[in-house]
RNA sequence: GCCGACUUAGCGUAAUAGGUAGCGCAACUGACUUGUAAUCAGUAGGUUGGGGGUUCGAUUCCCUCAGUCGGCACCA
């Protein structure tokens, strides 16, 4: 999908298109007030505020018909510079103009305004020469959105855009947009039989359904596998835990909010757990450690339940309950490179073996001014931070710092996908902490039989099992390799009459070395049986029929594949099993 | 949570300027005995998301609750 604000040209073209779309408001509300339309990856948008009146979807051809009769009018759009106390003259009557002139910098003497017929608007620019460049757009949605991005202040009307130099270009877009929906993970959960939810069990709270859960388990445990080669120790702890132990890491201070309520039982009051951090710290501090014994990694696939705000609920990427691929790596601070290395490392193995190309590294830091989230310590964070960007550094990858996005006890390594539908999010993750093994009173026996306080690396690399599925499908379009599909085989006899005896001692075979597989025995032409078999996305089907059963062989047609070849069935066990083993690579 | 839209059978959809709902797929029954994306015929399946109101009459109009979707805000 093209990113319109890394195109110079696309970008001037839908900033200018934004300004036509602020005009056509203009012309059809003449109340209208306006404060910014930015150019975005996917367009532009304008946020207008309409005093009572609110749009909706209906309105946009509307505008979008008022915006081509301005561009076939051909306006020039005209510079103008002014000073700032003009400027506060000009825009006297709308506040939001005031407000944008007024934070100015004072640097900024000189104010630009770009003007195109009856309109004129604050801008930097640039813009494109006239309105008539202005074609090939779209309104594409109207939502509500807070002013300044706050949401203790009113809500404006924001109306999303995109413009393109030919028709082609847009036609083609809007196309890979519809295509989007396609493949987006509700929409194949539904289709595949990955997940359901129900209004009775609640919202936000998904179920997986067998076809679901054996791509769960095959996730589990491929990540668990390589986790035990690495050093890791597997755990299991309760999905709740006091409200005591949250007030000691920190996490009810600052997230009490999204958890669910805490509930009360013979005095104790517990809530379900948001995180699993906690209770590893208890772990770690159950035994005393010997500086002999780091690093000491404990793992675990730990459901946890957030209180979500209904509005983020989005299938299996973001849900009430999830269950994490979590760790927690106690290290001392000699170890915190080379550890952090070998996440960074094992995150990069497994983005490999699954094929995952479109993702980007972010390195997020605190908001020195942002005293209240962040844990008041300077020389700690900038401790932490430096040693993460030095790590960074030295494996050599690309990484770009976003700053206000650490957790509050430390900076982190995010990595960055987008979906088929919405905003990029987190995969996986590799946060550094001196915090929390402090609050926890954790400790180690040092060479020089002092106690130390071990530093805490918090890692997911599927992140959220959940979230990793929903990920996968969309990468995959529901194609799953063979080692993920729920059936990874499905045989079909050509005539039960005839072939039905052979095909059961296929399924029988197959069966035995552990392969998913499906007899699909039903009185149906093989035709009716193949169209299931492909809708049903299932990898190989094998066709079964008397060519076969004479010469004790297997026909497969492989998903995707037209063509059909014959071979021993163990020569076929043998291509599988090393298929599901590569990982589909 | 906020702004807006939506909710019709298991799934996908049609319809009513207010007169109690059609279709396709799936399911079931029967016939067909099949070589690579749909064999034919029949049967059954709906308090039109829940509740309330207006009306002689509501699936349609109004209110309310729930859920879903598009954004915003949030994301340990």
């Amino acid at each position: 999908m093209i990113n319109i604000k890394e195109n110079e040209k696309l970008s001037i073209l839908n900033h200018s298109c934004a300004h036509l779309l602020a005009q056509a408001v203009k012309h059809l509300y003449p109340e209208a007030l306006f404060w910014v339309g930015p150019v975005i990856e996917e367009g532009f948008y304008y946020d207008i505020d309409l005093g009572g009146i609110t749009l909706t979807e209906e309105d946009l051809p509307k505008i979008e018909k008022e915006m081509k009769k301005i561009a076939k009018d051909g306006k020039r759009i005209i510079r103008e510079e002014i000073s700032k106390e003009e400027a506060l003259e000009k825009f006297k009557n709308d506040p939001y103009k005031i407000d944008l002139i007024s934070r100015m910098d004072e640097k900024d003497t000189i104010i630009s305004c770009y003007t195109q017929g009856d309109f004129t608007d604050l801008c930097r620019g640039p813009h494109v020469e006239t309105v008539k460049l202005l074609k090939n757009f779209k309104l594409l949605k109207v939502s509500g959105a807070y002013w300044k991005g706050d949401a203790k202040n009113h809500m404006l009307q924001r109306i999303y855009g995109i413009c393109f130099e030919t028709p082609e270009d847009l036609e083609a877009h809007l196309k890979e947009l519809e295509e989007a929906k396609e493949r987006d993970h509700r929409k194949l959960g539904k289709e595949l039989g990955i997940f359901m939810t129900s209004d009775l069990v609640g919202k936000g709270m998904p179920m997986y359904l067998p076809n679901g859960y054996i791509i769960w388990e095959e996730l589990e445990n491929y990540i668990k596998d390589k986790e035990k080669k690495l050093g890791y120790n597997h755990v299991l702890t309760p999905p709740l835990g006091n409200v005591e132990l949250y007030k000691t890491s920190g996490h009810w201070d600052h997230y009490q909010e999204n958890m669910f309520p805490k509930m009360e039982v013979e005095g104790e009051e517990f809530v379900l757990r948001p995180m699993n951090c906690p209770h590893h710290m208890m772990i770690y501090g159950n035994t005393i450690h010997s500086y002999r014994d780091l690093p000491i990694r404990i793992g675990e696939i730990a459901r946890d339940c957030r209180f979500e705000a209904s509005g983020a609920l989005k299938g299996i990427e973001r849900a009430r309950t999830f269950c994490q691929n979590d760790a927690h790596l106690f290290v001392t601070h000699e170890q915190i490179e080379s550890e952090f290395k070998c996440v960074v490392d094992l995150i990069l193995e497994v983005y490999q073996e699954l094929n995952i190309k479109n993702f980007r590294f972010e390195l997020s830091l605190r908001d020195p001014e942002d005293k209240v989230k962040y844990y008041p310590d300077d020389e700690m964070w900038n401790n932490a931070e430096d040693t993460l960007r030095k790590v960074l550094d030295h494996i050599g990858i690309d990484y770009v710092e976003k700053k206000g996005e650490a957790a509050f006890y430390g900076p982190k390594l995010d990595v960055q996908v987008k979906p088929a539908v919405g905003n990029e999010y987190t995969l996986s993750t590799c946060q550094l902490d001196f915090c929390l093994p402090m609050r926890f009173n954790l400790n180690y026996i040092d060479k020089d039989g002092s106690k130390k306080t071990p530093v805490v690396i918090h890692r997911a690399i599927l992140g959220s099992i959940d979230r990793f599925i929903a990920y996968y499908l969309e990468e995959t379009k529901g194609v799953l390799p063979l080692w993920l599909s729920p059936i990874e085989i499905n045989i079909i006899p050509v005539n039960n009459e005839y072939h039905l005896e052979y095909a059961e001692k296929i399924f029988a075979k197959l069966k035995e070395l552990n392969i998913r597989v499906n007899l699909d025995s039903r009185e149906e032409k093989l035709g009716y049986k193949m169209r299931e078999s492909v809708m049903k996305k299932i990898p190989y089907a094998l066709i079964l029929g008397n060519k076969e059963t004479e010469s004790n062989t297997i026909s497969f047609r492989k998903y995707g594949s037209e063509e059909t070849i014959t071979m021993p069935i163990d020569d076929f066990i043998n291509k599988i099993t090393e298929e599901i083993k590569n990982k589909g690579n």
